[in-house]
DNA sequence: AAATATATTAGACCACCCGTCTATAAAAAT
DNA sequence: ATTTTTATAGACGGGTGGTCTAATATATTT
């Protein structure tokens, strides 16, 4: 077997070698979508490589261990949902309590567009950070706090504007947010469909203090 | 290395041979810990016969498969939880709503006794489903629903005695409470403490209708 | 008591995985 | 042109995983 279809190239490429030039990127994208759905633990080096036509020589040459490449993936994850909070959740152009909703909206989209297959990375590792290297526990804790400020953020300007009661913690309610939210999206994963992410968000709106 | 402290014993040992004499019922227990711990794909089989003393040769002499093992033992988990929350829900000698904080005081302790290691194997499952064996799916969404029934039964007497709304959807609130208490167990599993649960208890109550 | 059936075990087997290593080669620097 | 740096190729070793076959001790039957 292993018939050599094609000639492997071996050496250093140019500079501009490969349809994508940047393997670190390249390496850290498939991770992304291999951690999403496998986790980090059941994630094989072997098949993030294969994805993306890397020898697994390579790896050890962009990342000193699966651990060291694990933070930078999660790192990576957390910039891009950071930026799609903040696309959401800032846009003057909607009432807070709405853009809440056009977050759950977005989310949606995307857990139907992979098949219900992704969920969200740092909810699938926090519940295997036992399995995990130590440092990631608080690595997701961190996370958790940036998005929880975020969304107190928009809540207090739920508060200025009137939606809500002024007298509202808005931290608090914050991180319930997030809590519940991982166990929507991770209902969602197991029925296959987006209704837990609906209710839950109909739910949580409608039990704002006004 | 490997001295042989012990002339190992081969062959059908005498009905009552080992300190427990139900080798099957010991796989389950000792399974049960290690797949709420470690969840299913990250579980050797090696590890769980280690616990109590059975040699490999024997796992196949009481399960099928692997994948027949995982479902026996989902199935004595789920058991074990309708018990529990028959056991808090239909106490009468607590008003409704009160049994359920009794559930969640029970799980509390029960999660800080193990350190915050293991959580609910049903949810740890559900976040894996698509690693596992294509039959754990519809079954643990039907273990949700047990509990969801059992829990909308506690509502509708709720409802009755006048602590909620009679206007409720009880089978929607009881979804809502399973999803998220999935998020609050996670997350208290994550920093490893109870608050999360309590927090997400009194939010929910705090949300009921009333 | 001998033969048969059954329950249980020992350990081989193969596939896979992580991390490392050496050899190789293209590009850049001298 | 020679050397140095950057990157790739792929084998290797130690370990683990699930599964299976052969072996063996007890129970049961004859």
């Amino acid at each position: 077997m292993n018939l050599p279809v094609s000639k492997p190239r071996r050496g250093r490429p140019p500079k501009v070698s490969r349809e994508n030039q940047d393997t670190k990127a390249e390496l850290i994208r498939s991770g992304l979508e291999q951690l999403t759905e496998k986790g980090f633990a059941s994630s094989g080096i072997d098949q993030i490589l294969k994805k993306v036509g890397v020898p697994k020589g390579s790896f050890y040459h962009y990342f000193s261990s699966k651990e060291a490449f694990g933070q930078t993936v999660i790192q990576s994850y957390a910039r891009y949902f950071e930026n799609k909070l903040d696309t959401c959740l800032l846009d003057e152009s909607y009432p807070p309590l709405t853009r809440i909703g056009n977050f759950v909206e977005d989310a949606k989209i995307g857990m139907a567009r992979h098949q219900f297959k992704r969920g969200c990375l740092v909810g699938n590792l926090g519940q295997e950070v036992d399995l995990l290297p130590l440092s990631f526990r608080q690595q997701l804790i961190d996370i958790f706090l940036s998005w929880q400020h975020r969304l107190a953020n928009c809540l207090k300007e739920a508060q200025s504007q009137g939606e809500i009661s002024t007298t509202a913690d808005c931290e608090l309610l914050a991180e319930h947010f997030w809590v519940g939210w991982e166990g929507a999206v991770s209902r969602a994963k197991l029925v296959q469909n987006t209704k837990p992410l609906e209710n839950y968000l109909n739910h949580y709106i409608l039990g704002l203090p006004r």
